[in-house]
DNA sequence: CTGAAAGCGCTTACAG
DNA sequence: CTGAAAGCGCTTACAG
């Protein structure tokens, strides 16, 4: 047998704490709670006493059952984390989320919609409130599974019933459009992000079905470019549609390489493109080509990330504020904001893409 | 008064769910938790009926007192979030380290090392341990106050009594950098990262002293690209050196136009850069004044990330797998590695910014 | 295979 | 300003 000397030194309690101080547990929970509970000197005593012993602070997890509030926001990301948080546009919506619940002394537990029901179940009932960020039907059903009673937020899609943050997707995308379109190709396209109900990365056949739901961002973004088309008298159904089903270099390059690849009398001359990862793919492999950017090839993106516009040439995009949005969503959730349908608005970024 | 018809519906508990099913807390638990512990039948039925009343399973917060184990591991970060989620290399290893978590049922908590301790206190002994990430001498004091018995591993930084998960940046640099002086420059500079005591963006003059710790990986790095000047003939201390404060476009720039903007017969011709966005905005700025890379300018960078390689020029660099690190610093704080002092390797990548 | 009971570490009305 | 006591919702030996 061991002798007592060398027991494990158990971690000290507020019990314990009080015991050793002679106090009530309440002044001890009050000293690190509620300084005003308490008499200055007897606060002192036991927060000096508290670091002495190695105690420190009233532990979390006890903390929050009694609360029953964990100081935690969970951000529930469509994609997988490796995805999400090598995004810039997702990573700009943590920045402003993160952001907002430092100063608010909340922290940010991240979870991948791919997975965090089976996976991590029950785990996600710790946090106080949810902001779900571009779910997509098949990760639409997780909603279901959160727990009930905890405030969700939706950023990028509108499940029915919550608040939501958004932007002004169509007619951004018409802005855009039309600004491309004061020059007319000879030959546009389209080149949309994750718009098919079955995946598809390469070009949009008839076969193709896309997204049921009326309320997606891509469809939206598609929308505003058809109105524009059909305004300058190019019919929409003419326009071939490339799809990309992962908003990466690597699922990217594939695509626009086939598109690029095409006969000079058939490669487009516009490329009308969802997403600034997108463009700047296609701008890489274009160059890698000796095409001309933009005499060969007009380009536009969308997002207004920050690399499309620290490179020769800048990028002709939509901007959004991505991190503002995160804020606003954060605001929502730690209930210092309406809870409602919130629509920013964007900036129409001309740079040497399309001029 | 209110009737009770219209009473709030309080969340469903598990001992509601056993009074309702007339079994005890036990089989409900078990049903949730230990599959073997009860017959099929009972569980079905437990788990169907919960399904019904809404009960989503066991309260995180209750079983994470109980157990002990909250199945959060939380992240602290030197910079602030804003950075670290917009920085390829922090992105990187965060991936790691989801992937890792993600699989074990874990969810990933972020702390911001600024402000973490006043901002959210006691919100951290939550987590069943810590990965910290490349904490300096300011924030090194968060170490202490993590609570403790808890498992932590630094990544990027050695603090005493920890495990650790680093890269070889000695050996890395002064591979980097004999590959460089093969041609002998006229005019080699260095560009660090954060090397000096107080706050430097700009030219390192004598006044400046540089991090006393030894082993930073900034001083490392310095040290590999002084051997290998030593070795051809150069005298280190006549290498002029610049210092960047934080590893971003915007912080970068100033810098880099300083040393871009010297007449010619100063302006280094060989740039030995800390970081891939260090060499990357000077590529950006260096070809918006016309300097031909490598013809004017050679460039060097270190991290390898993907935008570096998927531009022309590629950048010549050192390519750490951050994304590696955090899987084994994950594992190792999971228990499902060696708690030890690991370095992983790393590879050279000659581009054409310095071929 | 099932159930009764203790207790994880705290916070918070409440009485003094 | 301080203290005694209840209870947040669960898990886990343990006895049956």
């Amino acid at each position: 047998m061991e002798t007592n000397v060398t027991l494990p030194p158990r971690r000290i309690t507020l019990k314990d704490l009080a015991a050793e101080l002679g106090v009530s547990t309440a002044s001890i929970s009050n000293a690190f709670n509620r300084p005003d509970q308490l008499s200055p000197k007897l606060r002192e005593r036991i927060l000096s006493e508290a670091r002495r012993l190695g105690y420190s602070g009233p532990d979390a997890k006890a903390r929050s059952l009694r609360t029953g509030r964990s100081r935690i926001i969970a951000v529930v990301l469509a994609e997988s984390l490796t995805y999400s948080l090598n995004d810039a546009v997702a990573s700009e919506l943590l920045t402003g989320i993160a952001e907002v619940l430092d100063v608010h002394g909340h922290t940010l537990l991240l979870l991948s919609g791919r997975q965090h029901i089976s996976q991590a179940p029950g785990s996600s009932s710790m946090a106080d409130g949810f902001i779900a960020y571009g779910l997509m039907p098949p990760s639409l059903m997780l909603l279901a599974d959160l727990p009930a009673q905890h405030p969700l937020v939706a950023v990028d899609f509108t499940p029915e019933g919550y608040p939501t943050v958004h932007i002004d997707n169509e007619p951004a995308s018409y802005a855009i459009a039309c600004h491309a379109l004061k020059t007319l190709p000879q030959r546009p396209a389209v080149v949309t992000l994750r718009l098919t109900k079955e995946p598809c990365n390469g070009r949009i056949t008839d076969e193709y079905e896309p997204l049921p739901a009326e309320r997606t961002i891509t469809r939206s973004r598609l929308a505003g470019f058809q109105r524009a088309f059909s305004e300058h008298g190019i019919d929409p159904a003419q326009v071939p549609m490339w799809n990309i089903e992962e908003n990466t270099y690597e699922v990217c390059a594939p695509v626009l390489e086939e598109i690029l690849d095409l006969p000079d009398d058939q490669r487009p001359d516009l490329l009308l493109c969802m997403s600034d990862r997108i463009a700047l793919t296609a701008l890489t492999l274009a160059e890698q080509r000796g095409l001309r950017i933009p005499e060969d090839l007009r380009l536009t993106g969308f997002d207004g990330i920050a690399e499309g516009q620290y490179r020769a040439p800048r990028l002709t995009t939509v901007r959004q504020d991505s991190v503002e949005k995160g804020r606003l969503a954060a605001r929502m959730i730690l209930g210092l904001a309406p809870r409602e349908a919130k629509v920013l608005t964007t900036e129409l970024l001309i740079g040497e893409s399309c001029p």
